[in-house]
RNA sequence: GGAGAGGUGGCCGAGUCGGCUGAAGGCGGCACCCUGCUAAGGUGUUAUGUGGGAAACUGCAUCGUGGGUUCGAAUCCCACCCUCUCCGCCA
């Protein structure tokens, strides 16, 4: 959510920023909004006051033995007024908050210029194109022909792009989640959580979910429970409508959790293997920290997601996503996207946005600026560290053999338990 | 799921028969003072949101949430949410 004051005093600014996402975005007929807003308010408000010394005279000349009962009906027309200017003021404070919701957060100065995703830049390009002498079976023929993953009983059980791990499947995909958060917790410095995953609608709301991207979740029937789309949701807003300490700044969290989306109208894309599924696991990296800090902890975090790659010894490229293609929430994004030799290209592996208080102002989170003493809204940063099931896929294409076996990559070893799947 | 108790400021905790109570008191925090150091002590200050104003300053709202009664509600009524205790059920 932006900021109303900030839109009041720049509007020009903040629509030339909302136009190099889009060329119909604009705060202008918000603007009209606050302003019979804010007219209403100081009606209503001087009203509440006049209402207010009334009552109390009432009270006081009660006290005296004295007959009130013309003060009182006086008064009382005031009260209908006022309920009257009340009914008005909730309806313009809903409208405004509506609107705000549902305008994008306005891009940093440093993101690329583009209306799609080919204005992107790419930043770097890391490891090497493996070319092998044989032809690299895609994860979605090797998977099923090891044993290890069942895409026809995943559909059969559930529905499409639902998926069955099997055996060293299983195993393959427990072992890159705990090498994920052993790195993460005890290189990086992250907490581990355990979030529920099942939040409410207001949580859904803060990271900006909804209300506009209702269709993309699933949602309960009976209650105001939603399954969470990544573990964004409920770590960024577990501190929601608090002001925190400076001093407990910043704050890196980590979960590892399944994510649920619906893909509504990815409909005939990615419908092989593990690309875009309904259900699929992540291990998030999120931060909460002061605005001063928040451009320098998105670049920390995009190399913490990095690392990752690295370690695993897969080639990944990173990419600055231009203001046409970032995410509605976020001011600048880095995709990094690994090699994917079935597909001949790199495919997204991890989104690392930097919301600035886009997130924050939603969820209500603050902090106490020391400098000030007052409390102020932080920043907000998070990416994939990295999403778990993307990473299984580039390993059984970047790390197959000829023979069909996959070679786990080293660091995974001890946590898989083998070298080799076959 | 059934029965009961309760939700007040960072925390604890008052709030009488509804009326200068945005809220006593205490703790904690901050600033200053005193003291050779420490300990103790003294004084002041310390909620959030949203308006008006160049500013000084000032209005309004907020006592779980939303309605209602009333001239006036933290205080009364209704609904909902949450917490706790007991019973039931259960991984």
């Amino acid at each position: 959510m932006l900021d109303i004051k900030l839109i009041r005093e720049n509007p020009e600014k903040i629509n030339e920023l909302l136009q190099r996402r889009s060329p119909d975005l604009s705060v202008n007929e918000i603007l009209e909004i606050d302003k019979q807003r804010r007219e209403l308010q100081v009606k209503a408000d001087n009203l509440r006051a006049q209402r207010k010394n009334a009552s109390q005279d009432i009270g006081k000349l009660k006290k005296e033995g004295k007959d009130t009962e013309a003060l009182q009906e006086q008064v009382r027309q005031m009260g209908e007024e006022i309920k009257d200017l009340e009914v008005q003021e909730t309806e313009l404070n809903e409208k405004q908050r509506d609107m705000l919701l549902n305008i994008p957060n306005i891009p940093d100065e440093t993101t690329p210029v583009g209306r799609d995703e080919s204005a992107n830049i790419v930043i770097k390009t890391v490891g090497e194109i493996p070319h092998k002498s044989f032809e690299i079976k895609p994860h979605w023929d090797i998977g099923p022909e090891l044993g290890i993953l069942d895409f026809e009983r995943g559909v059969k059980i559930s529905e499409s792009r639902f998926t069955i791990y099997r055996g060293a499947g299983a195993g393959l995909e427990r072992a890159i989640i705990n090498f994920f958060l052993e790195v993460h917790t005890k290189e990086h410095g992250y907490i581990e959580y355990l979030p529920p995953y099942l939040v409410n609608s207001t949580t859904m709301t803060g990271t900006g979910q909804l209300p506009k991207f209702k269709a993309d979740m699933y949602k309960c029937e009976e209650e105001d429970l939603f399954l969470i789309p990544t573990a964004e949701v409920p770590l960024t807003n577990i501190y929601a409508g608090e002001i925190l300490n400076e001093d407990d700044l910043p704050m890196y969290m980590t979960a590892f959790t399944p994510c649920f989306r619906r893909e509504a109208g990815s409909a005939g894309k990615d419908t092989r293997g593990l690309i875009r599924q309904h259900q699929f696991n992540k291990v998030e990296l999120v931060k909460l920290c002061t605005p001063e800090t928040s451009p320098d902890e998105h670049e920390k975090l995009t190399c913490d997601a990095e690392k990752i790659l690295e370690l695993l010894e897969l080639p990944y490229r990173r990419i600055a996503l231009c203001t046409g293609d970032i995410g509605f929430s976020a001011q600048k994004c880095y995709d990094l996207e690994v090699w994917l030799p079935s597909s001949g290209c790199y495919r997204e592996i991890s989104s690392c946005s930097n919301f600035g208080d886009f997130q924050a102002r939603r969820a209500n989170l603050k902090y106490r600026n020391k400098a000030t003493n007052k409390p102020e809204f932080l920043h907000t940063i998070n990416g994939s560290g990295l999403a778990v099931g993307r990473t299984f896929a580039a390993i059984l294409e970047n790390c197959q053999q000829e023979d069909g076996s996959i070679l786990i990559p080293k660091v995974l070893q001890k946590y898989f338990g083998a070298e080799i799947i076959k």
